[in-house]
DNA sequence: GATAAAATATTACAATTGTAAATTTAAACT
DNA sequence: AGTTTAAATTTACAATTGTAATATTTTATC
C-alpha cells in the first residue's frame, strides 16, 4: 500500500501552493503563500528541504534556483488525510461526520444541489 | 476564541474512551481502548498525565486510584478538529470536501436519507 | 504501625515540527 | 577569472509526541 510521506500542517501550506502551480521556485512559492502566513524565507526553504527529504516533492535546476514540483498527488494526500481525520475524530463514522459538517457549515445552492445529486445517485445504486 | 488544548492523535484515543463513559479509572480506560491499539499501561498513564497537564481532563480520587473525567466537550473538540482539517486540507472549501467524501465513502440508506433531509432543509431556508 | 501492592509522578529519549540563523555553493556580473 | 550575491544546505534549538522505564507515594493488609 501507499507509503505516502506524512505531511505536517506547515508543510501542507507549501504543498498546496506547489500543487496549484508547478514547477515553482522557492521565491514564487514564498510569494504565493496566503498573506496571513508570516514565515521568513528561511522557514519556507526549510520546509521545502524537508519535503524534498520526505520525497513529497522534487526539483529541476533552473539558473541558480530550483523549480520544485510535486512527487505525491494532491488527491491521494487529501484522501489519506481525510481517512486519518475520519478515523481519529469520528471513529470512522462517515455519516456522523457528514451530518456534523452539514449542520455547522453554510453551503451555496449550487453546492447543495451537487451534494443532493450525488446522494440521489448513491441511493439509486443501492436497493 | 476557545483556548482548547491541542489533543494529539494518541490522546484522541484516550479522550474518546473517556467521553464515552466517565468517570473512569486508568485501568478501565486501558481495557476499553480499541483492541488494535497496543500500548503498555505506562504509555496510557503517560497520556492521561499529559491530558491532565493540558487541562483536557481532571479526576476525582477514589480509593487508591483516580477516576478521570473530561474537562473539554467532545462536540467542541470535534468541531475544532474538523475546522482545522477543513482549512488545512481543503482550504476551507466545505463543499469540495463533502463531495470528495461522498464519492469515497459508502453510506447506509438511513444515513443517505438523513443527509438528504438536512440538505433539503437547508435549501428551503435559503432563496 | 510495617509492609506489600498498586497507583501516580518523574524522568528518559528519539523523532517530528515550528522557527530560523549560519554556512556553503554556485551562478552572474564586471 | 575574480568577486558579488542569491540560492541551497547545514546546523540549531525548544516544544510536542510516541513510547516507556524508574521512582515515589498511597492505600490495603497483616
Amino acid at each position: 500500500m501507499s507509503n505516502m510521506p506524512k505531511i505536517s500542517e506547515a508543510e501542507w501550506e507549501i504543498m498546496k501552493v506547489i500543487w496549484r502551480d508547478h514547477p515553482a521556485t522557492a521565491e514564487q512559492i514564498i510569494e504565493r503563500l496566503p498573506a496571513d502566513i508570516e514565515w521568513t524565507e528561511q522557514t519556507v526553504r526549510t520546509f521545502l528541504n524537508r519535503l524534498l527529504k520526505k520525497k513529497a516533492i522534487s526539483y529541476e535546476k533552473s539558473g541558480r534556483s530550483y523549480r520544485y514540483f510535486p512527487l505525491v498527488q494532491e488527491d491521494e494526500c487529501k484522501r489519506a488525510e481525510s481517512e486519518s481525520f475520519l478515523k481519529r475524530v469520528f471513529n470512522g463514522a462517515a455519516g456522523t461526520m457528514m451530518t456534523n459538517f452539514l449542520e455547522d457549515v453554510q453551503l451555496s445552492n449550487e453546492e447543495i444541489d451537487k451534494l443532493q445529486k450525488i446522494l440521489t445517485e448513491k441511493q439509486k445504486k443501492k436497493p
